[in-house]
DNA sequence: TCAAGTTATATACCTTGTTATAAATATGAG
DNA sequence: CTCATATTTATAACAAGGTATATAACTTGA
């Protein structure tokens, strides 16, 4: 009964990859501790990594590298900046630009983030996506069954948590 | 730019599942010709798909079965009965239940359903899916360019569309 | 130079998923 | 039998994505 999905083929692999990728949001919020999080909307942390790893952006950057629309990006830049984790200042050249950039208590919330929530996220969904096999349809099937039976939170336990810059070199390297 | 999330690794991987379904069930809804959508809500498909395949089903199977939270199905359900595809009438055994089952008019419907806009969807999301490799990471960002790059519609051209029925049929053969 | 078109951002509204909870019905223990 | 608890569906409120469009600022061409 439970598997229904399953035998509709590709025409709803859109609606699953949907589902999968909200389910694998909702356990990665439940990774951080209260201390990394905050209240921090789990789609704020690609974005707060971008703006860590690129520098000040517009907004239409942030969207085309986020590959989102850009009403959405507005929205979290309205979020962040409420919880005075990004700053505005408008570009001098092309005063409609509006440059967003970390403040000081948004580079520090990133250094935290740094340090736990994302090479937690990174290293408990790396280990979910470990051994895959067949067609891309069965891989996305033993997703879901991983994903159902053994939670993110669960992948961590008794595993040293790497640091996110170091992460992300070595993944750089491994490619 | 525009392949900022690439290199946050695994930990952005829900965010980009999550667009990445939303882009398929986008140009999935591109697919059918107006004859055979009429006004359909793409996430429905699924619901009708089922209910033609496993007989009425009550609400709390419905949601089982889709891996889907009970409240979006019940909207889901009131949505397609508004356009008399779907009717409920009460369980006699328990009076809690109604079971949901595809109306004449609903019959038609999946009836033109399976001999286009579900094949049709099938046969796009496989081609975009074949002969993808590397790591799941590796395929997710594979699917993400062929998507942008060449739409599900642009794949159907000049291809038969197979009956669903027999589709699935070979699809069970081959696993 | 200024009117017309283009671009960047913000806003309004819609969709479709979620949780929490209420209301109706069923079940089971004493 | 009755009351406490379970279960089923419906409703309300929220989240986070989307499209369409308005507004302000820039650019271009006659």
């Amino acid at each position: 009964m439970e598997d229904g999905l399953k035998t509709l083929g590709y025409a709803a692999l859109g609606s699953r990859l949907k589902r999968l990728g909200e389910k694998l949001q909702a356990q990665t919020a439940d990774l951080g501790d209260a201390a990394s999080q905050e209240g921090l909307p789990v789609p704020c942390n690609p974005l707060l990594a971008i703006l860590d790893k690129r520098g000040p952006l517009s907004v239409g950057d942030l969207a085309r590298t986020l590959q989102q629309a850009q009403p959405g990006v507005t929205r979290m830049i309205h979020h962040l900046k409420s919880q005075n984790l990004v700053a505005t200042t408008p570009d001098p050249q092309d005063r409609r630009i509006s440059r967003i950039a970390l403040t000081d208590e948004g580079k520090a919330r990133v250094k935290r983030l740094k340090e736990s929530l994302w090479p937690a996220a990174d290293q408990a969904v790396q280990s979910i996506c470990e051994g895959l096999s067949g067609s891309f349809l069965d891989q996305v099937a033993q997703l879901e069954t991983r994903l159902s039976q053994s939670p993110l939170k669960s992948r961590l336990e008794g595993i040293a948590l790497a640091d996110w810059d170091q992460l992300l070199e070595q993944r750089s390297k491994t490619q």
